[in-house]
DNA sequence: GGTTAGCACTCGAACTTCCTGAGTGCTAAA
DNA sequence: TTTAGCACTCAGGAAGTTCGAGTGCTAACC
């Protein structure tokens, strides 16, 4: 059963008119907002109506209509306006982030610093991965007598360093071995397969004792690749959910924030893909109570080597969806430009 | 005019009670927690007292008395107990912490989620800087024919990194060229001084055209030396303000969470010094109106280069200082043990 | 002198009651 | 199918009331 075209455009300016107010919307409103020349009675039915299909809800007799989550479905899926972007949002996001290019993780925190800062909502940033990820490179670096600094690169190009005090001085032979055994043994291979016996094989071929060094190194590389492969995820703005009235009891506002600072928070965000690039979820749709209240919108952007992130906010189910949605593929875009094109600053 | 060891008493009960109860502290609660058998009624001369002295305030006649930011001073330096810290939390700390070694920028973020969780406060972490840094140490990684990864290290041992791909291709002379050029030329010497005319001597001096490998990276040195002395400032879990009904007023909260997510907002922090390794700010001491209601207290640690950070933590007044001061030293001090002797791991 | 019991007084918090007005649904006419 | 009109509902604010925790003061007491 399809809405009539005037009962669509009744609950867009429903919706329209709640986000902008955050006050249930009365026929009156409605009609002040439509073009068309019908009366608020007129309306009154047509509302009655939708509230029985299940898009609008009223909060108690005397109030207007608020939309409900399925109102807000058919809005975003449907209804709502192209939001065009004013380019000096995008220049000041381009140009903070063209600061912090080359430190990956910075990057992506800064990138959600400004994504909060420019849509009013919290923002949600998620570390960039791959499937499968391993070493490419080893680098050992010696910086005097018994200290070396650590260096990899992985496969989807993320730099980790660490730097090491060993109990022996090391010659630069040794460094030149350990660095040669390293890159022959422990590059291209997957993480689960940095074993102990592994080890023991290349430090045989090395001719030099470098053990010591070489399990550093190993370490190092299974630390890295294993938190380089659990993807981080970082809530940045979170007191900008305080400006919404629906978040001005702290209790929601805290639940809202502490189940999204959760390292585990991850799975509870909509993943973007092919068919939908933008995901967004609202309210209920999120399966968990202290979200009920609130909606998710989520990008993914990707680094040179394919690897991908995700960047997102959370705000109100009374959210300016269009405005919102269209930054945030803008922002996604740019830091994709920033990520794969100007990789030199 | 000294206090009474009795109004001394009477003053630390009236803090102690209202840390915990949040509710103004009337003279028969007093009594019932002090150990001494004195009637309310001298109890209430005390307290008027107290007040006409500046120590306490009464929020309307017919209410208890709170502390004053005087009083709350005088308990901080002469009256609070010592408080003994749980070897648990401390353990947790220590190991949560242990795995993110090496990466000193994530290092202090994790550090403030630690805190900020044990201590259920706010917490700032500020990175660690020295007043003067350079670069002790380049290194030029060749990944492929025309990408190299730059790696330095501070000389307050920072290191960071830049992947770089370059317009032509590199041989390994080349890279061995401009790994020695760098540390000849480039190494201890101030940011100021990385200029244009350095580039060209050192160049001459390679005998092979790196130029555009110099170039990018001095731009790299120069831009982490930036970084690195601009002292970063990490707020981490923001949340826990709202856990206090001081902050309840989602106008109060956001003031205070915004003033503290500012880049600038380390000019309003207590710097610890040598005499005061612990600092404690109290409300209106912090000079500024959204911190009129708060207190912070600051610890600092070092690294191994004697690069100092801060560590502190925001509440209200109403704040356990005995309590969270007792932590934030025994986890600084914690911090400095795995950043001074276990480097390792 | 300091200490205490007793008492009148104060005033915010919480609970009523009342009123207002925005907004509804329904009916009957256009 | 639309509209005007009207009775009805109900949240939210204003005004009034009560309650009780806590005070300051006085007068007696040690």
């Amino acid at each position: 059963m399809a809405l009539s075209d005037r009962k669509k455009q009744i609950l867009k300016a429903v919706v329209d008119d709640y986000v902008q107010t955050a006050e249930p919307v009365g026929s009156r409103a409605v009609v002040a907002r439509l073009k068309t020349n019908v009366s608020s009675a007129t309306v009154r039915n047509e509302m009655a109506d939708l509230e029985r299909m299940g898009y609008l809800e009223q909060p108690h007799t005397s109030a207007g209509r608020v939309p409900s989550h399925l109102g807000y479905r058919l809005y975003v899926d449907e209804l709502m306006n192209q939001y065009s972007v004013v380019p000096t949002e995008i220049d000041q996001f381009v140009s903070t982030l063209s600061l912090r290019m080359g430190e990956l993780d910075r990057l992506i925190t800064e990138a959600g610093r400004m994504v909060s800062e420019l849509t009013n909502h919290p923002a949600i940033a998620v570390s960039p991965t791959m499937e499968e990820e391993a070493v490419r490179r080893f680098e050992v670096i010696q910086v005097d007598a018994e200290t070396v600094v650590l260096v990899l690169v992985t496969t989807s190009d993320i730099i980790k360093n660490r730097i090491c005090h060993l109990t022996f001085p090391l010659s630069d032979l040794e460094v030149t071995a350990a660095n040669r055994a390293l890159n022959a043994h422990f590059t291209n291979i997957p993480l689960e397969d940095l074993t102990d016996e592994r080890i023991t094989a290349a430090e045989c071929g090395a001719g030099a004792d470098i053990t010591e060094l070489l399990v550093a190194a190993i370490d190092f590389a299974s630390d890295v690749l294993n938190t380089v492969m659990r993807r981080d995820i970082y809530l940045e703005g979170a007191s900008q959910i305080l400006k919404y009235p629906e978040f001005h009891d702290p209790g929601k506002a805290m639940a809202l924030l502490d189940c999204l600072s959760d390292r585990n928070a991850l799975s509870l965000l909509p993943v973007p893909d092919d068919k939908n690039p933008v995901q967004i979820r609202i309210g209920s749709e999120n399966g968990t109570a202290p979200l009920d209240n609130a909606s998710i919108i989520m990008t993914s952007f990707h680094t040179a080597r394919g690897a991908k992130g995700l960047l997102g906010v959370v705000g109100p189910t009374r959210m300016d969806y269009a405005k919102v949605a269209a930054r945030l593929c803008h922002f996604a875009e740019e830091l994709n430009h920033l990520l794969n094109h100007d990789t030199r600053r």
